[in-house]
DNA sequence: TCCTAATTAGGACGCTCGTCCTAATTTAAG
DNA sequence: CTTAAATTAGGACGAGCGTCCTAATTAGGA
């Protein structure tokens, strides 16, 4: 790997933590600096902006989100055993929900308010995780409608799980909605 | 009213708009001045400084939900008539919702990543909800802990689907997600 | 080794930020 | 009316913002 590649992805990984931690709008450019202990001219000459970092890391979560459903998709032929591991992608992640929430939501919902080109830029994640849903339940024969809706509705309810052990810092709440909404899967579509 | 009062309450709407529709980070002294038209010195006679302004915004906010819940209780003599009524909260506002997500989860999400202080601030207005609902399951006969294991499900279930409805820009999904949840509340507890 | 391109460092710039201060104006009580 | 307090206007200030530019250093192929 070329020097500037290794860079870049410090750059990448540090802004991605920042962005995560303090949001998008509150991350300035030189927290970034800071941050990475890199100096101001060697960031913009690799990305030009906070925007372009914001493509980049969306460039890596993007691989890192096909590679985790390639891998559950390995590891689990039944599909319901892949939503269940989607469900429990939420345990793994307990303590960054609580503080700061889910890390594609947060981001998407920040940049949905007011910046719609940054938006756009980040909804790919989410449909990610729609698409592979949709994926699990048309193998479990819904019809591509159903399915769909299955699949938003499993999204919706993830989402306010984690809204819900964000705002109130609840992890035992967390743990037991997960756990019920494990054993909804089971019993509706198994 | 005094005059100051009224230039408060003019200062409180502008802000309270500006914080939802952009985010608070995102929201600038001065944007403030532009939206309210008044001086920069006019302001900051009334609030100190952002952070005061917020504090008035959640003030007058938990008024109105006060007001709202009030008045839910004196219409609707039956708990579930009142849950239902929670849900369809979101159709009233859901031009809204799509655009800038729900009012409470996206200002409370952004300022619990790293602003504790004006986090707790805001954190009231979750909590009138969240006593609310566990006062309509208590009526309907659920032990203390079985009422705020409801409360908090549906109060999650109401976010995720803000969440979705936000992210995707989707006000289909939202009346059939809400609509759902109407009937399931009927089912389960009635 | 040398040379060129890639990379890094950091200063200059104009702008906006939030805070503070002072003066002008309006309000309302006496 | 008068007068003091409340309210409003707006400029001054230093700090931080993101962007741009140039010079120094490094890496890697010829």
């Amino acid at each position: 790997m070329k020097q500037g590649n290794k860079t870049k992805l410090r750059i990448i990984n540090e802004a991605n933590k920042l962005f995560y931690q303090q949001g998008f709008n509150a991350t300035s450019f030189s927290n970034i600096v800071d941050a990475t202990g890199l100096s101001k001219g060697n960031i913009t000459y690799h990305f030009k902006n906070k925007q372009e970092i914001l493509s980049g890391i969306v460039e890596s979560r993007l691989a890192d989100i096909d590679e985790l459903l390639t891998a559950w998709n390995k590891e689990f032929p039944s599909p319901i055993n892949r939503l269940v591991r989607f469900c429990e992608m939420l345990l793994d992640e307990q303590d960054n929900l609580k503080q700061y929430g889910c890390p594609m939501g947060t981001l998407t919902g920040e940049l949905s308010k007011n910046q719609p080109a940054l938006y756009q830029l980040t909804l790919p994640m989410f449909k990610r995780f729609q698409t592979w849903l949709l994926e699990q339940f048309t193998l479990l024969n819904f019809s591509s409608e159903q399915a769909n809706e299955n699949a938003l509705e499993l999204l919706s309810r993830v989402q306010g799980i984690t809204v819900i052990t964000h705002v109130f810092k609840d992890e035992k709440f967390l743990n037991k909605e997960i756990s019920k909404l494990k054993n909804e899967i089971k019993n509706r579509y198994d």
